[in-house]
RNA sequence: GCCCUGGUGGUGUAGGGGCUAUCAUGCAGGCCUGUCGAGCCUGCGACUCGGGUUCAAAUCCCGGCCAGGGCGCCA
């Protein structure tokens, strides 16, 4: 049997106990994080959101009642305790709680699927199977903390710079966009795809007067990848602007990059340091690489690879090999970009694309696009796509499109790049991947 | 999808044709009034699945599933 909460409310969160309140009464709501009983002094420790307070039961000082409902208390079972603050210089961080009343809200089973105290490391998919238990891990719930500040950060510079945020169909009918798999439904007598991309309406969204959008949203791509850097849901920051061109583009995407590292810097501090990574704020400007020096530098550290072709895993290794941080790879060929990528007017075999880099990881890709509805009709057409099924993204483009240019952001690649971890699968909650659909 | 490596108690591991299957953590019980990776004693709990070879398979072979690493794919 458990009790009731009725109307017994937590008064602290266990950060908040220190010495500043000693002798005051707390009700403390958490997990049993550990218990160490020694026969006549029992230590629980209460882990809640973001700390663990200790609970410190004397049997001489506390009901015999009270000291054996203690003793029968289970790991990571969830309980309220009333009771005061205690100054002790044996107590870890100098505080303790001697409690006055207990309140047993769930019982938990036992044993555990994972050592939420990290004795035993566990490994990512057994992490994954019981992932609310390994979100109880500090070191675990630090990673999003951290990524849900990186997009609080992204969503306030946007708005700052008048941006209004979109919502884009996630279901579509297209199949015919060329490139990424897409993932095929059941939609009602017809089939339908899930969005790759929002590309298509960001544009259409340009000829709509809005002149700066953007929309934070999952996307999904089919590709059967099997890597630390892929998954085949994951959430897109993407960003269209009007009136403007890929240096524009960029200049944006640095500034927000930067803006987003100072504000997790400021804001996550507890939580870098509870992961253990040093960020470090990035210098601007980022260093810009044209597509042939790249090549050049490439094949300089003895990496084979030939001008005009996209980068191979290797030459990404290499680049990160010479570079520290962000920087951006610009004048991509034409030859392997979407058809919606604008070519350099000076030379056409090049184009206004460019892909912003962390060392090896590529976090995001952008450009200016085509906004000339005859020279985008001949690029689908020169793709081996049929412009036919492009109809309704086509005819924004044929009463008045303004030239613009835009950018995607990968939300988990950019979290990578804020807590240096090496395995995307830890910076969502719930991951899908090849194999895994649930939970 | 390809290549390499692996799958042993709840978790993390050692071992590698015949043994009572190693260790840590955990769990159960006991002792202990200052633990903080508590300590000590007793106990519990496992060879990924299917097929094959063999007198005998956790161990060798084939296949499936899953995982780790690498690559490819990623308009």
């Amino acid at each position: 049997m458990t009790d009731s909460l009725k109307n017994c409310r937590r008064t602290h969160y266990s950060k908040q106990v220190t010495s500043d309140i000693k002798d005051e009464e707390v009700v403390l709501m958490g997990w049993i994080h550990e218990m160490r009983d020694l026969g006549g002094i029992i230590f629980v420790l209460l882990r809640d959101r973001d700390g663990v307070t200790q609970i410190t039961a004397p049997s001489k000082k506390i009901s015999t009642e009270l000291f054996e409902d203690l003793r029968k208390l289970k790991k990571e079972s969830v309980i309220a305790v009333r009771g005061k603050v205690q100054e002790s210089g044996k107590a870890p961080g100098g505080v303790e709680v001697i409690p006055e009343e207990l309140k047993l809200l769930s019982e938990s089973k036992l044993p555990l699927p994972l050592d939420t105290t990290e004795k035993t490391r566990a490994e990512i998919d057994t992490r994954l199977d019981s992932r609310f238990i390994d979100l109880r891990k500090h070191s675990v719930s630090a990673i999003f903390k951290i990524k849900s500040r990186m997009l609080h950060s992204v969503r306030n510079f946007l708005e700052s710079q008048d941006y209004t945020e979109i919502n884009t169909p996630k279901i579509g009918a297209s199949a015919t966009e060329g490139g990424t798999e897409l993932f095929p439904i059941t939609y009602f007598e017809r089939e339908a795809f899930l969005g790759q991309s929002p590309q298509l309406y960001k544009q259409m969204m340009m000829a709509s007067g809005f002149d700066s959008v953007y929309e934070i949203a999952p996307i999904f791509r089919a590709e059967e990848h099997d890597t630390l850097r892929h998954l085949n849901e994951v959430t897109s920051i993407d960003v269209e602007t009007a009136f403007t061109d890929h240096i524009d583009a960029m200049n944006l995407l640095e500034r927000l990059v930067v803006d987003a590292v100072t504000q997790v810097k400021k804001y996550c501090q507890d939580e870098l340091d509870t992961i253990g990574f040093d960020l470090q704020i990035p210098k601007t400007p980022f260093p810009r690489i044209e597509y042939d020096e790249m090549v050049d530098m490439v094949n300089s550290v003895g990496v084979h690879m030939e001008h005009g072709e996209d980068m191979p895993r290797a030459a990404e290794k290499a680049m990160g090999e010479i570079m520290d941080g962000y920087y951006f790879i610009t004048g991509w060929p034409t030859s392997i970009k979407p058809f919606y990528v604008m070519p350099d007017p000076e030379n056409p075999l090049k184009s206004c694309a460019f892909d912003l880099m962390f060392q090896d990881l590529e976090i995001s890709s952008g450009a200016m696009r085509v906004h000339d509805h005859d020279l985008l009709v001949e690029k689908i057409k020169k793709q081996g796509l049929n412009p036919d099924s492009f109809n309704r993204y086509l005819a924004a483009f044929e009463y008045g499109m303004p030239p613009h240019a835009g950018w995607g952001l990968g939300a988990e690649r950019f979290t990578m790049t804020l807590t240096g971890l090496k395995n995307i699968r830890e910076t969502v909650l719930f991951p899908r991947d090849r194999r895994r659909l649930t939970p």
